[in-house]
DNA sequence: TCCTTCGGATAAGGTATATTAATGCGAAAC
DNA sequence: GTTTCGCATTAATATACCTTATCCGAAGGA
């Protein structure tokens, strides 16, 4: 009967429509969030599978062939219907709530960037993220899981180990680029040294770490709270230490730098963390399953910024 | 914008369809030519990714639920909107003619089973095959490629081997069940041998490879045909040459069975063939690609198939 | 005219997603 | 009570997809 062969693959779909729309390929990338190469080959696709040509492409412009644009038109009200009937069959069913709770630095610095993602995954989860200062007994307040920082010695709960953490020096880009090439650790005593509430002994530590025993640093600004050190190291001269899950995204889009090749172990870590008994329900197994999933792409990619000493 | 976020994949939504429309995950299998288990996946993934349950399986039969029903209304109306205007574009545009030609059996037995995985990646280029006994001039006939079946020592043609040939006994699975365990090739001497045209010496340089120096075989019928030949094998008492190419197949689905170890290489094989100068062109090459691919999977197969002993 | 920038194309390689094969399980059918 | 039928599940594999890196040609600025 039908098998509705001819129709092309979905991706392939959405990207013409959005090239369609933005009369460009770079910005549908950047709307469905994928490269221009990635674009560049579903277009490519479409048009070799159908053997129609959808876009005349001009050195610094597109535009719509006839075909695409009457093509484009009858997608358009295809995936609109689409997506109003999808959105609608999820939307009458209640969906499982799912409350995280996590700490404001960690929230904004790698959880905010990722949690859209498991959205995506899971429309029949109502995802709701909490940050608080200090962690509150779960009980009282209705969390079903927490990420917590600490030594993952928590009574009555149920905890895993889902990211560890190293401790480095790092800089903002302008700073970077006075320091040469294998630039020495000692020259951090040239600069002043930023801290948040928790970086006083590790530094002590680094310093030990990168064979530095006499010392006698420049002692900055002291902020209360993480995310500020290193927004103000971002755009600021002086060093702060960065701690991984923190900081590897910004390492890695470039925003600040991390000079030296020598990194410590924090003794604290990052925990899987929810209510006993709670563990198995479908809502904390699936967030847990994306969230370990992630937490080793970041591990990883740490593991490539840092060309971490394995200590 | 519009980003569609909400439609799950295609392939996702046609299982759905499909398994509403027959009401068993087993027959959608088959309608779109996939695995019970593909489907119990997919829909599985739909039923997950939003929450919603479509179908309420009993033991032996499927209802949708109140939301499937609903759901599936729209979801076919949009599907059936796509396939519209999806045909719509290629066909305005004219279509590439590919002439393939071939030899009566290979068709048969090998290309019919394959060509429609070709025609459903390529909707703009028109497959005709045509089965003729004997090879044609190409110039002649129009003909776009052809698979022939010989040496590789044809003049004034562009010619590249494609899969090689093995030879070896074949028999029924009534006659199969016969045998015991690790039959000796002796046994044969006690069966009849069914020929086609071609399987004379060669049955002569199978003795020769199995070890046995004096025989006295029982000729039984010959068929013009390997085709006419393989039917009867597949239905009847005795033996026959089998071929590589085309009886993997059958093999594979257990109509027919190759009780013995030993297989010899044919002097013969298959070869992709065109008119020098258009090799080149995009549908030959398209062509090339697939049939290449699609003979590798052949051969593995056959290799999997035979435990083939190395000569 | 030269150099830079912009937007798209392409090849190679890695990752994610889909499919298969093998097997389990429960109830209906014989 | 044994077989059969239809769906579920798991692990292995195949395919599709995306990214990274690079190229290319024309437009735009100096």
């Amino acid at each position: 009967m039908r098998k509705y062969n001819n129709i092309p693959p979905l991706r392939a779909l959405k990207a013409f429509e959005s090239s369609a729309r933005h009369l460009s390929f770079t910005k549908a990338a950047e709307e469905l969030f994928v490269t221009q190469a990635a674009i560049s080959h579903q277009i490519k696709s479409l048009e070799d599978k159908t053997g129609v040509k959808l876009f005349n492409r001009f050195n610094r412009s597109l535009k719509l062939t006839t075909e695409g644009q009457v093509y484009l038109v009858s997608i358009r009200e295809s995936l609109e219907q689409l997506e109003k009937s999808s959105r609608l069959l999820v939307k009458r069913n209640s969906k499982d709530l799912l409350n995280i709770s996590l700490w404001p630095s960690f929230a904004t610095k790698w959880m905010a960037k990722r949690i859209w993602k498991f959205q995506d995954k899971h429309k029949d989860i109502e995802v709701s993220v909490s940050a608080f200062e200090w962690m509150f007994d779960s009980k009282k307040e209705n969390i079903d899981v927490s990420i917590r920082y600490g030594r993952g010695d928590w009574e009555g709960v149920y905890c895993e180990l889902l990211m560890e953490e190293r401790v480095f020096p790092i800089c903002s880009r302008s700073v970077y680029k006075t320091l040469g090439e294998n630039p020495h650790p000692s020259i951090l005593l040239e600069h002043s040294l930023v801290h948040d509430d928790y970086s006083v002994e590790d530094w002590d530590m680094w310093f030990d770490e990168a064979g530095i025993t006499l010392y006698d640093p420049i002692i900055g600004t002291r902020f209360s709270h993480t995310v500020m050190m290193l927004e103000s190291i971002e755009n600021g001269k002086g060093f702060a230490l960065g701690r991984t899950p923190l900081v590897i995204d910004d390492l890695n889009r470039k925003l600040i730098y991390a000079p030296f090749d020598v990194s410590i172990p924090s003794e604290y870590a990052y925990y899987f963390v929810c209510k006993k008994g709670i563990e198995n329900s479908k809502k904390v197994v699936e967030f847990k399953k994306w969230i370990f999933k992630e937490a080793k792409k970041s591990i990883k990619l740490a593991e490539k910024l840092l060309k971490q000493n394995p200590s």
